[in-house]
RNA sequence: GCUCCCUUCGUCUAGCGGUUAGGACGCGGCCCUCUCAAGGCUGAAACACGAGUUCAAUUCUCGUAGGGAGCGCCA
């Protein structure tokens, strides 16, 4: 048996986080077992369903790389095929028309909550023989009202409910349109899906498809429930930590790697290992090897897994990225170094690509931020002359390379006695406006000898020591 | 309220009857060092609680407590 496996999301919103974990569980699933990964789109609520949605849906799935073999199918385009098992459902005797309406079905729910019942269809349109004139019924499921319905999770393991505890669910609205559950179970009949990998929200649910499924005479499939994935502060995933757009992830600068290696650790381990190439996940991912418990969103490692993948990447392959950055904060990437260089010297001080955009911006720039106290305290008169000095041997330096300007450097510390440092420093706040950067030999190559005897020269005027180059 | 699920350092996790309870992120210290990082070494930090079962429970069973999900003509 081939395993087909499929991420099932609705339209309703934007994909986000934990929408892509269960995504890649399931196709993490479907590809280490050879199989196939199906995407289909749930939007039988019209209402609420929207293109956009849709859209953003399949951008975030593509950009991290979770690709799909079939699909995306439409739950709005199968409404024929639905009415069509719907019917078969009804002459079978395994589904009734019922006439109940929304007022009374919630008369009923309230008088049972204050009993401390559960709220459930109590089936009295089971019997019915006779239409009720001027109201349009719905479509029920007849659920079996005994026995025991097991299901053998993947995740949970054996898990049971009793019948008698579900009730009657709607299979068609009265407007005609399918619900969820009567259209998950068709289109996974149809599909051929052997193994539903879902969010644990589901696992309730699941003995209602579960009949279903058996009164259409398909079989059933197998089931692996997942952990939620909750906000840091442990509550529920909300806009303020995570349930952000997967695409906002892209623009505050994550590799898709560095996401779905973060994600694929949350819920699952392999012994100590914490970095998983994508193939090294398809090879070792085993879902009954999946936690059980719900687990927390920490941004602080997705960072440090972030950065792990920035130091291994080949800088070319990192380039257009980085480039979207710079002109997202504004900066013109034709005025400064070609950004391979710059990816190389920065991805070791830098979680994101966007953070290493910004620690790079002076690069890029006649007008860098400058750090006042920063200024105060390294261009003083006392370093004027050594800045002055470095300034004429770097404007005659033959090769502009980090080695000739590391050595011209060590020379006038050497001339000035003084140490690297106490040059360097003053070197650096000179020409990057700032107390942070690469090696001073390795800034000056990227900025550049024409950007770097103009600030130096500028600088020299800010430590009011009179010195001239 | 009813049903179902979950519970090891702050966080992600290893463990699958006998371990000095391991690793990772974060945090502290030391080393390296022209800054910041990166890297190396190192420190603090956990079995929710109570009963069983057993020679022996983090591990098995049952409770308790605390979290979560479901109970819609939403998905």
């Amino acid at each position: 048996m081939t395993v087909k496996t499929r991420f099932a999301p609705s339209p309703t919103g934007f994909l986000h986080i934990g929408g892509v974990r269960t995504a890649l569980f399931s196709w993490l699933y479907a590809r280490h077992h050879g199989g196939q990964f199906v995407l289909r789109i749930e939007d039988t609520d019209r209402e609420r369903s929207t293109q956009e949605a849709v859209d953003v849906i399949l951008e975030g799935l593509a950009w991290v790389g979770l690709d799909h073999d079939e699909g995306p199918y439409f739950q709005s385009r199968r409404f024929d095929r639905y009415a069509e098992v719907a019917d078969q459902l009804l002459s079978a005797g395994k589904a009734y028309h019922c006439y109940c309406t929304r007022d009374d079905l919630e008369a009923r729910r309230v008088a049972q909550i204050s009993r401390g019942e559960n709220p459930r269809y109590d089936g009295r349109c089971r019997h019915r023989t006779n239409p009720v004139s001027g109201v349009q019924p719905v479509l029920r499921f007849r659920t079996p009202d005994s026995g025991v319905t097991v299901v053998e999770d993947l995740v949970r393991g054996r898990v049971e409910f009793q019948n008698a505890e579900l009730d009657d669910l709607i299979l068609v609205r009265s407007d005609g349109t399918p619900t969820f559950h009567f259209g998950v179970v068709v289109d996974d009949g149809d599909m051929g899906i052997t193994h539903v990998i879902r969010g644990d929200d589901h696992l309730n649910n699941t003995p209602r498809q579960m009949h279903m499924i058996q009164a259409l005479g398909l079989p059933v499939p197998a089931y692996g429930h997942l952990p939620m994935i909750l906000g840091s502060d442990g509550a529920k995933l909300s806009k303020r930590h995570g349930a952000v757009n997967i695409l906002e992830y892209r623009a505050q600068g994550f590799l898709p790697d560095a996401i779905l290696n973060y994600l694929v650790r949350l819920g699952w381990s392999h012994g100590d290992q914490e970095v998983f190439s994508r193939a090294e996940m398809i090879q070792l991912f085993d879902i009954g090897s999946v936690n059980a418990s719900a687990s927390r969103f920490d941004g602080e490692k997705l960072r440090w897994l972030n950065q792990q993948y920035l130091k291994v990447a080949e800088p070319e392959t990192l380039a257009d990225d980085f480039l979207r950055h710079l002109q997202r904060a504004g900066l013109d990437p034709a005025h400064g170094p070609a950004p391979a260089a710059v990816i190389e010297a920065y991805r070791e001080r830098a979680t994101t690509l966007r953070e290493l955009a910004d620690s790079a911006a002076y690069l890029y720039t006649d007008s860098p931020a400058i750090d006042e106290a920063a200024v105060r305290k390294h261009l003083t008169p006392a370093i004027g002359g050594s800045l002055a000095l470095l300034t004429t041997r770097l404007s005659e330096l033959a090769a502009w390379t980090r080695g000739g300007i590391h050595n011209e450097m060590a020379a006038v510390a050497a001339d000035r006695g003084i140490g690297f440092g106490k040059l360097g420093q003053p070197v650096r706040v000179a020409v990057t406006g700032g107390t942070v950067s690469p090696p001073i030999d390795v800034t000056l190559e990227l900025l550049g000898r024409e950007k770097v005897l103009r600030r130096l020269t500028q600088a020299l005027s800010l430590t009011g020591s009179g010195a001239v180059a």
